[in-house]
DNA sequence: CTTGACCTTGACGTAGGGTCAGGGTTGCAC
DNA sequence: GTGCAACCCTGACCCTACGTCAAGGTCAAG
């Protein structure tokens, strides 16, 4: 009779699993001895060595008790079985290599190319660091609730930085991010942003319908505007005293 | 600010995966409201598409956290470690769809091709189906402690069957399974044993040194023998007076 | 008698959360 | 004002297939 050490070493696995599969049931307890000891016949060992051939083979070890009483047609049809799960975990981490592959630090990390392009624009117009470190986060929370818009998104971003006007506006706002929150200036901000949003509104409605984000995304960013522009309250206010409302999805509230 | 079961909705990811986060430290516990809830900004979202992001991607959630603060060398670097693992995974499961494979219920299943070829042979010669089973979980036994010696041993016990009294005397060792214990039929069974030993001696003497099977796996053998045989104790006792001893491992024990 | 190798049960840990249970909060409709 | 659904909270157990202590009992050799 053999101990369950001497069971494990015959049958080529661990006295740990040997417990497991007592524990679940898979190899039945044997009698124990004076001591209390379990004690094993070779039929265990036969036993236990074709749960190890299944398992090593990547069975579930809660399908190996139903392929051990099989027969051959039942064994077969699970092992399909068995065999597409595998092929389906195969695949996952094959998806799994593909995007590891494609993830890189920095922006590209969540972010799809065109938008990294984008925002490697901004760098070349010299736009500081900042800027474009505010865009990138939200650009980030756009592209998660809508991946499939983004390409034409940054189409017409990119679009918009073809007018000089726009550039310099921008890095006036960055300007403003230090300025005292009261600034006179931005009075003059204000007006060169309606004057934006009206030659560009044609455009921007159009557009709007295209892409209509939705109003919980538009509050979202709208509060990361909010957050981290300390001028953002005085502007917007500014900006609704000239007719216009919002800031991630501006809308005229007065006729011309 | 937002609850966690919208920050959740805007990276995508569940209510439960962003508190076990905050269990491992892994994103910062927020500031709670009045009622204890916890209020989240949007650079939350961000911090947590990134993780969703690197986490879909395969990496381990406890390697998220380096990678989130690397910069372009360690991040690839990271990059490159956690492919290794898995394409590691990879192999493993491709290893495991290659065994799944060639798993099929019975004997198939814990013994290589050649024992059961070996089997299928017995069956050809019509020994009973009971003698099969054991000849089967013995050599699962010894299949397991010394594979590479199987398909030498499978040959030379396939020359034996050459032999007809060799088969004839399986077909009687069957028989007497069903004897009383202290037939008289057993001592013609001795005597023939004791015949082919003879004839077989050189042979087997030289195999015996070519493939030593251990001690504990000739007890082994033996003791599956004695558990399914009720005449093995008395025919080892006979083969004994006849000047041989041992079952699996036969050995003279006086001279000539 | 000691020592070391074995055996016993029980419990906790792994990765990444899923799924209750039991209770408090919020917001909207009536 | 109140009822109800939909949230939120913590705590706890569940999944795989065991690994790894902990705290003790047993056995064989020297």
């Amino acid at each position: 009779m053999l101990t369950i050490g001497q069971l494990a070493s015959y049958a080529g696995v661990t006295v740990r699993a040997v417990r497991h599969y007592h524990s679940t049931g898979l190899l039945p307890e044997p009698a124990r001895d004076h001591s209390g000891y379990r004690r094993y016949d070779a039929a265990a060992v036969v036993d236990l060595i074709r749960i190890r051939t299944l398992a090593e083979a990547g069975v579930p070890l809660s399908r190996v008790h139903e392929l051990l009483g099989a027969d051959v047609d039942e064994f077969s049809a699970a092992v399909d079985d068995i065999d597409r799960r595998l092929r389906a975990e195969v695949r996952e981490l094959q998806e799994h290599r593909r995007r590891i592959a494609q993830l890189a630090a920095g922006d590209s990390l969540a972010l799809p190319p065109e938008a990294v392009a984008y925002l490697e624009r901004l760098r070349e117009l010299d736009l500081p660091e900042e800027l474009v470190n505010l865009e990138r986060d939200a650009w980030i929370l756009v592209a998660a609730q809508m991946p499939e818009q983004m390409p034409t998104l940054m189409t017409l971003k990119s679009e918009q930085l073809n007018d000089p006007a726009v550039i310099a506006l921008y890095r006036d706002l960055v300007e403003a991010l230090d300025w005292p929150s009261g600034d006179r200036r931005l009075d003059a901000l204000a007006d060169r942003l309606v004057t934006l949003f009206e030659v560009g509104q044609d455009d921007w409605e159009e557009h709007a319908e295209d892409f209509p984000l939705p109003d919980e995304l538009v509050e979202l960013l709208d509060s990361v505007f909010l957050a981290n522009a300390p001028f953002a309250p005085r502007l917007l206010a500014l900006l609704e005293a000239r007719g216009w409302k919002g800031w991630t999805r501006i809308e005229r509230i007065k006729p011309l």
